[in-house]
DNA sequence: CTGTATGCAAATCATTTGCAGCTTA
DNA sequence: TAAGCTGCAAATGATTTGCATACAG
């Protein structure tokens, strides 16, 4: 573990030469978009199993971390240890997460400058990145 | 995976009958309240091996999990996928990471509360729970 | 065709667990 | 002493990797 970069999201861009639009890329993004919630590799897999009978977990796991690389989906730490993911865009990583449906929801923070400056005076900390989780109970489920 | 409760930062406190105070909790304990910043298990393992040659790294897995039910301290996952721990109050749980050193400092966080308004007037979210991690440069290492 | 992606099975690796012996209160 | 710990070694379980085959462009 490196203390220097103890889990700053880093935003890696792998050089990528060609990606193929395969069944199984498409499959795992229009799942992860249609959902809008973090799942799991596994609970990716079983749900596309069904029209994919020859699907392999691992070929799951190759699509999310490229999807990751791409910026096309986060992915979180579920309390079991498992990694989950979810469909979203490059710019907003603040997700609005529903503890009722599990519905995710990307957040506009205008106001972290407010928290920026605060730090830097209250506790001169030079605030560079944040990673925010917010949960709650969305429209549907309140 | 449960979608209700997609990760949502769970405060549970164990039925603690009788907590002995052996050496190698102790010996836990005062690592991470010294190092004040995120150490993985066989980090910790590793270094308290020195002067407890007879230490299991399960006995501190052990440990840290005991520690983080009393809340004594506070896990995170680090890209790797490892988990890490660092010490800290059962109160606070919004860390400031220095990205130089690794240094955690806690962070006093009023301005939430104008997050949460902000939130439910934008788009009627209501704010539980939050879980943040600011990336920055700390006093010493600006 | 040629570079990529996939399936399958085997390999990793962090974390957990069973159990007999050792400690703490 | 008795209820809790600990070390050790074996068991788990998620994620990764090697490789021969199957596709996408």
């Amino acid at each position: 573990m490196e203390a220097a970069e103890a889990g700053c999201p880093a935003r890696k861009w792998s050089l990528v030469k060609t990606m193929y639009a395969t069944t199984a890329r498409r499959a795992v993004v229009d799942l992860l978009k249609g959902e809008r919630r973090y799942l799991t590799a596994s609970t990716i897999f079983a749900l596309l199993k069904r029209d994919n009978p020859k699907l392999a977990l691992s070929t799951v796991y190759r699509t999310l971390e490229t999807l990751t690389e791409l910026g096309s989906v986060s992915s979180r730490t579920e309390p079991s240890g498992e990694a989950s993911f979810v469909y979203c865009n490059d710019e907003h990583h603040h997700h609005a997460i529903c503890t009722v449906c599990g519905h995710v929801d990307e957040v506009d923070c205008a106001a972290m400058e407010q928290f920026r400056a605060a730090l830097l005076a209250n506790q001169s900390f030079t605030l560079d990145e944040h990673s925010v989780e917010f949960y709650g109970r969305c429209t549907r489920c309140r």
